[in-house]
DNA sequence: CGTTTAATTGACATTATTCAACCCGGGTGG
DNA sequence: CCACCCGGGTTGAATAATGTCAATTAAACG
């Protein structure tokens, strides 16, 4: 683990940084990461890293890139559940649980730290800053899960995409990926339909009401928020939900 | 906590019967909370027991009744994000993050079992059996929540009822609340309205075509599954996500 | 340049929502 | 005992939102 030394520190940092109301535990988990990080995994984008059903063997954590956690239907439609970051932890569930119920694609080429994980027992024993991390990152989760619930089944297409657009943007600056009033993103229309669970065509029609209010404006691998006030006023967006401070 | 014992038992037996997966863990579980169980809390129909936004400094395990976990949108519209039943904990995130972003409401009376919070810190330290517990309970209702966005997103609502009442049924069996093929339960149709993102009207004429399928049929208080099988198959249904074995 | 992938547009079908009315059984008070 | 009311539940018709299909355009790339 000498070669990737500074680049685990760097994903390290962005994970303590959100669990900063865990408090002197924050610092526990640091050396826990440290005595259990193992080597750098690369992940070519389009890959797919843990699939449904399977009994994921470890632990990762995000060092770069965009990740999927999604489930595809005997139909053919497909639903993003939710999308990793730098800093967040894969396969948390897998320290939980025999085997997952979605599959995790890498996005884009992916960089990811692994993590020797403990037998549960002894987790929970010897490695509390691992427990709390492991904890909070699925506490973090359902919270944002819980959101997405209300998103799908109770706003529209403009309010859901305004919310993701806005969810999007806080994620993004927490982990200082936000360049000014721009959101550059790998997600392409249809990666959009699939998160806010509606056709791909509607996104497009979305998109442009947004950019004939002079909202925001998509193009290709980029998103200018044009007036993020009015983006937030539209989803009435909240991001106490996602627990970053 | 002396005249409640026997129902402190019972609870934490339907807690404890879920973890098996963590193994030894969760008899280190049952004396945490034997060691942290304090009073027990009634609540009448209808009460919130915690508001968006509130600092939730209390843990709870719930011994009897159905919560409700909801968002009520200022356009009144209302999505319940999940439902807990005996056996489940309440407020698990309390010992994670400043503040709830949902509210907890009792659908009907609901009593529960106070568990003295200890600090965050001194809890991954020195109770790592409720550690455990909080992490496999955030881990089991984000896995959850992630099928829910699933089904908001990507079901019809024929599909998305199916796969409720099949839900249903597994939590149910699981912790011995199913008598034969008959649901019991304190759910009127808004309710499923309002967990299933569809309106009530719409709800009537679902549960309708199931009847006319002969698959299951609503009455006030209770659902008869008239064919599991035909239910299962409607919604794809695949309990792995529950993670109850 | 051709080829490919993603974005865009219009016409039309489907699904779900809204509104309004009506039903039905279980209290409650006269 | 009856009239009334009330909270669900049920039904139909009109409307709005979203999906599907098919065709076109635009940009990206060897």
């Amino acid at each position: 683990m000498n070669r990737t030394d500074s680049s685990l520190e760097k994903a390290a940092e962005l994970l303590r940084r959100k669990m900063t109301s865990l408090g002197p535990l924050a610092e526990v988990l640091l050396r826990d990461i440290r005595s259990l990080a193992r080597d750098r995994v690369e992940i070519s984008a389009g890959r797919p890293i843990v699939k449904e059903h399977e009994r994921c063997q470890q632990l990762y954590l995000v060092e770069s890139g965009w990740v999927f956690r999604s489930r595809g239907l005997a139909s053919g439609r497909r639903q993003i559940v939710n999308y990793a970051l730098p800093g967040d932890i894969l396969c948390a569930d897998s320290m939980l649980f025999r085997a997952t119920s979605f599959d995790l694609t890498a996005r884009t080429p992916v960089s990811v730290i692994r993590i020797e994980p403990p037998a549960t027992g002894e987790m929970f024993d010897r490695f509390p800053g691992l427990s709390a991390a492991i904890a909070w990152t699925a506490g973090q989760e359902e919270s944002i899960l819980a959101e997405r619930v209300v998103s799908l089944g109770r706003r529209d297409s403009l309010e859901k995409l305004a919310h993701a657009l806005c969810e999007l943007e806080a994620r993004l600056s927490a982990i200082g990926m936000m360049r000014g009033k721009t959101i550059e993103l790998p997600l392409n229309q249809e990666d959009f339909a699939d998160i806010l669970g509606i056709s791909v065509i509607h996104v497009n029609r979305t998109f442009r009401r947004l950019s004939e209010d002079k909202t925001a404006e998509y193009r290709k691998g980029q998103i200018d928020l044009l007036n993020r006030d009015r983006l937030a006023e539209l989803s009435a967006f909240d991001p106490s939900y996602l627990h970053l401070d």
